[in-house]
DNA sequence: AGACAGGGGAGTG
DNA sequence: CACTCCCCTGTC
């Protein structure tokens, strides 16, 4: 078993925040599914466990290498701010793939985490190629241009979405979304908000998640409920665009974090888990 | 059992 | 802008 130590990294909290779909936990150890492996990870302090990756890849995808501290300075304005980056200390944004962000937050529309989830295995399933990792068998996720079955697109039960879904699969090239990266992030949003099926929401999370464009803020319902009853009460009719442009203007580069821990901490409030 | 909303977006007017 | 529909699933 491999074994890294980490530093102001909390696991549970980075997969659990909403940003990626596909892991399950078995065993005390998290299996994920991203970037054509099947891999697990397993926290113990700051020690990190792995299989089934380099370390190399381990720290990119997790963003190990990146020092939390500033940006955890910059984003804690407020008593919010800071209840939230406490309570969720380590929680960091995760470095996806950005062709299976774009396609899981295609899925994300009017929907939820167990059936987006479910969606993505299905996909898996139907286009993908066999996967191991111990006793778990998976799928890794169709590449680019794999996804060339509307049929099979709409038998893993994605709906209304399922054609949003063929149709990014053959405009979309791993070319143009490595070029978004070299764009201002307005630009960048507006190639991606081209396509059918993103809107700004959408756009924003392949964005943060997965281009590396730190001021993306995504304003979902989490978040519209979490910015009114925070820091907009007194506005009736907030818009998505209110938001945005408050995030950007308190967080600046890092409304992305800040994002990131808000979201989980209004979603986590209320419900927390049984330890 | 049937209605309804759930981590949006597109198409109308 | 405001309104409606899109498909599927779990929930009440």
């Amino acid at each position: 078993m491999n074994k890294i130590t980490v530093k102001d990294f909390n696991l549970k909290h980075t997969l659990e925040s909403g940003q990626v779909f596909r892991f399950e936990e078995v065993d005390g150890y998290y299996y994920i599914n991203a970037q054509h492996k099947l891999f697990k990870v397993k926290q113990l302090g700051n020690k990190l466990f792995y299989d089934g990756a380099s370390q190399k890849f381990i720290n990119s995808y997790f963003n190990l290498n990146q020092d939390l501290k500033p940006i955890l300075r910059k984003i804690v304005t407020d008593k919010h701010m800071h209840k939230a980056t406490t309570k969720y200390s380590g929680l960091r944004l995760i470095n996806q793939d950005p062709w299976e962000c774009l396609i899981a937050f295609l899925c994300s529309s009017a929907s939820n985490i167990p059936k987006i989830k479910q969606n993505l295995d299905l996909l898996s399933k139907h286009f993908g190629q066999k996967i191991f990792l111990d006793h778990i068998r998976s799928f890794t996720f169709p590449r680019c241009g794999a996804l060339n079955n509307l049929e099979k697109i709409k038998a893993s039960k994605t709906g209304f979405r399922a054609n949003y879904i063929h149709q990014a699969n053959f405009i979309i090239t791993e070319e143009f979304l490595e070029s978004l990266k070299l764009l201002p992030y307005a630009e960048a949003k507006e190639q991606l908000m081209k396509l059918n099926g993103i809107g700004s929401k959408v756009a924003d999370c392949v964005l943060l998640f997965s281009l590396g464009f730190t001021e993306a803020f995504p304003v979902d319902t989490w978040m519209t409920k979490a910015m009114r009853q925070l820091y907009l009460p007194d506005q009736k009719n907030v818009k998505e665009q209110d938001m945005i442009q408050f995030a950007q203007n308190t967080w600046g580069k890092n409304a992305g974090y800040a994002q990131q821990y808000l979201y989980h901490y209004s979603r986590m409030n209320g419900k927390e888990e049984i330890i």
